[in-house]
DNA sequence: TCCGGCCATCGTGTATGCAAGATTCGCGTA
DNA sequence: TACGCGAATCTTGCATACACGATGGCCGGA
């Protein structure tokens, strides 16, 4: 959530925990609806309750695990639906963004989005899907910053953070990098000259297609969880 | 999906003292940088520091407090500047909010909203700003509904709540009732049209003016806390 | 007088213990 | 054999205890 990174601090046990975990649930490691007792995740990371509870409290706070009172913690249900509207609300961000983006981004800001545009061919030519991956989320990142509001920033990563998962999946259908490289490039068009709302509904359909890519994957992941 | 509110169950006391807090920062009871001592809260709520720290963390995913290593929880500082990108924001999700409604909702859905427009008035002209404001919560609250998306809502009704306090200082203004349910009703129309992106612009108008409203607040609350 | 280091104190981070509620399993009865 | 009730067990929620790091004040030296 907090975006702070400190390097100076010893990253604390609890902060330790909560990220391994969201890493393992946003991986599709641990499957939705598992219970996560806290004693076993405690020895399992060779700490106490305590630090756990902290965990799994922030992660609840975040959405990746559910907590019902006196009742535990489960991994969040994720439904075909529910990913589906988490999705949309994500493209919705995404346009939104792109679109204040295109009206406020600085010469030197569009510079570098079509520099990360380009550097991205080369890893797509080589179907290097992780480096692909990387540099998707810089390409997005960079159009966050183009807002120019922190608050808006803070908001979009924290929820492609939830759909982390999810977005990186999508890429793993066969072609599809190439194509998502070609719609940045319309995107990176609009941008350029300053169309907002043009860019935004290339956005609206970037995402869409990123969508339609991952439901072919989900009869897949579900298949796989069970 | 699971979205399922237990009232059954009663509230445990860490919720108890995060709604508190929550309501006691939101409405500006304790200044933006006050320390949050743990034990002194602890003793305030007849609570240990355990279910108080679990309430700080929770306001601390919520942004209401912020979290430093070993260093305690602060009242999240409110600049302007952060205040005036939180509206924005606020501004383009109630636009996109509106923007699926206005395609999606059922004509009961519609007509429930003008309803509600309209038993507003009422408020309005009795200069009742509480009940006014219940009323507008409302009206935001079925427009949230009418997306469809229990993803959306859930986000949006998140936003807002963190927003609370600013959105209804803004009520305060002379003169604001009357003009933010003028504005509400130019919604309606576009709504009630189903014209989406018409609904949207006089959304982001809505919001605007909000937010001006309130700026010609700021330099009382801030002197008001210091 | 001002600056820097050391020490006391305070507050957070973590561990452990205890009690209450929930789940589950077994037993008795229809 | 199936269903319902109750007790045991398990797990969470909260309290308390301890340790480490941070902050602030004090003292000594320049």
């Amino acid at each position: 959530m907090n975006a702070e990174q400190d390097p100076s601090t010893v990253p604390l046990l609890s902060e330790r925990i909560r990220m391994a975990l969201a890493d393992e649930i946003t991986a599709g490691l641990i499957a939705p609806g598992t219970q996560l007792d806290e004693q076993q995740l405690g020895t399992r990371f060779g700490a106490s309750r305590t630090p756990v509870r902290e965990a799994l409290r922030q992660l609840s706070a975040s959405g990746l695990v559910e907590m019902r009172p006196r009742r535990g913690a489960v991994v969040a249900a994720m439904t075909a639906e529910r990913i589906f509207e988490m999705f949309e609300l994500s493209a919705e961000i995404e346009a939104l963004c792109v679109r204040l983006a295109a009206w406020r981004m600085t010469p030197l800001e569009r510079n570098r989005l079509r520099r990360i545009h380009e550097e991205s061919a080369d890893a797509v030519a080589r179907g290097d899907i992780d480096e692909y991956d990387r540099l998707n989320w810089r390409f997005h990142d960079s159009i966050y910053e183009g807002t120019h509001n922190a608050f808006i920033v803070e908001q979009a990563k924290a929820l492609r953070e939830r759909m982390a998962a999810f977005r990186r999946a999508q890429l793993r259908e066969d072609g599809r990098p190439a194509l998502s490289r070609e719609e940045h490039g319309a995107l990176l068009e609009a941008i350029m000259r300053g169309d907002g709302e043009e860019a935004a509904k290339q956005m609206r359909a970037h995402m869409f297609n990123a969508s339609g890519a991952l439901e072919r994957f989900a009869s897949f992941v579900n298949s796989d969880h069970r």
